[in-house]
DNA sequence: GTGACCACCTGGCCGC
DNA sequence: TGCGGCCAGGTGGTCA
């Protein structure tokens, strides 16, 4: 599922192929995924609208348009493809953005959980969808304070607390697991439990596994890929997440698994005691 | 303010 | 082989 270095791969492989192009129409094929505003004001709003650039705010893709911001978050499955007008509609793609040069940039969404708004330039710093978002992993200012202030009154476990967008965003299930192993920290460990060390271990742990994965262009698993024909390889270095019963890469003890907060959770009992 | 729970969705997997 | 049930999980909304 994309998280933050997903998006971020897919910002960089959507900006080389369709910044400078103008959007003639668009089709929705499951207008739910839209947002804001409404669908008809929106393919109104949108024709003839150049993408400038595309940026990232957490796991947000940020359109930069003439006159627009499509803010686009993919969810669990979303993804983007590139396809020449006329091509077969595919039987999850579920918006079409049409260029003046013919090819069609169509959004695929197997769970249809991914959503899109277009917000006004100038109301982008109000947008309910990044308003409450938190720091992004590499903010000078994500430093052991910071976690210690939003840190002080949480009793939920780490794990829970890890993917809060509202603290740090782009930390997704996967990533969590991660960097609570390599931090050594139990998942259920009460948040406002933590030392200074290992909140410095998670501040560190979280640059190292994200700065890892954007590299290997994200973590494929199960059907997502970034779209366009590009598959993440970071499946392929990850220490603890869907590797129950295996040994661990440290001790050699048996991976668990549990639920936290409802998700999939990944540990080893020994070196995250 | 905090935390628990639910809805949104569909494909894959498992047991029967 | 077919069917039903469970699981995966990011986010926003509701409720206590």
């Amino acid at each position: 599922m994309p998280e933050l270095p997903e998006v971020e791969t897919v910002r960089q492989l959507l900006k080389r192929e369709v910044v400078g192009k103008k959007i003639k129409s668009v089709n929705l094929f499951y207008p739910k995924i839209i947002d804001y505003p409404n669908t008809e004001i929106f393919k109104e709003q949108i024709i003839n609208e150049m993408i400038n650039d595309i940026k990232r705010r957490g796991k947000w893709l940020i359109f930069e348009l003439d006159h627009y911001y499509l803010l686009s978050h993919l969810r669990m499955e979303g993804k983007y493809n590139l396809k020449k007008q006329g091509d077969l509609v595919g039987k999850h793609e579920h918006v079409s953005f049409l260029f003046e040069d013919n090819l069609e940039l169509r959004y695929q969404d197997t769970r249809k959980f991914g959503r899109m708004s277009l917000i006004l330039k100038d109301d982008l710093t109000t947008a309910k969808q990044l308003l409450s978002l938190g720091l992004e992993p590499w903010d000078k200012d994500l430093t052991v304070d910071y976690l210690k202030s939003k840190y002080q009154h949480k009793r939920l476990p780490i794990k829970s607390v890890l993917l809060d967008q509202r603290i740090v965003v782009g930390i997704g299930n996967i990533y969590a697991n991660e960097i609570l192993f390599m931090s050594k920290i139990n998942p259920l460990k009460k948040t406002n439990e933590l030392t200074d060390q290992e909140l410095k271990m998670i501040i560190k742990n979280t640059m190292i596994v994200l700065d890892k994965a954007i590299l290997a262009g994200g973590t494929t698993v199960r059907t997502f890929t970034a779209g366009i024909g590009i598959h993440g390889r970071y499946q392929d270095e990850l220490l603890v997440h869907g590797k129950e019963g295996q040994p661990c890469l440290v001790c050699g003890s048996k991976v668990l698994k549990m639920k936290v907060g409802g998700r999939g959770t990944y540990y080893c009992p020994v070196c995250q005691k």
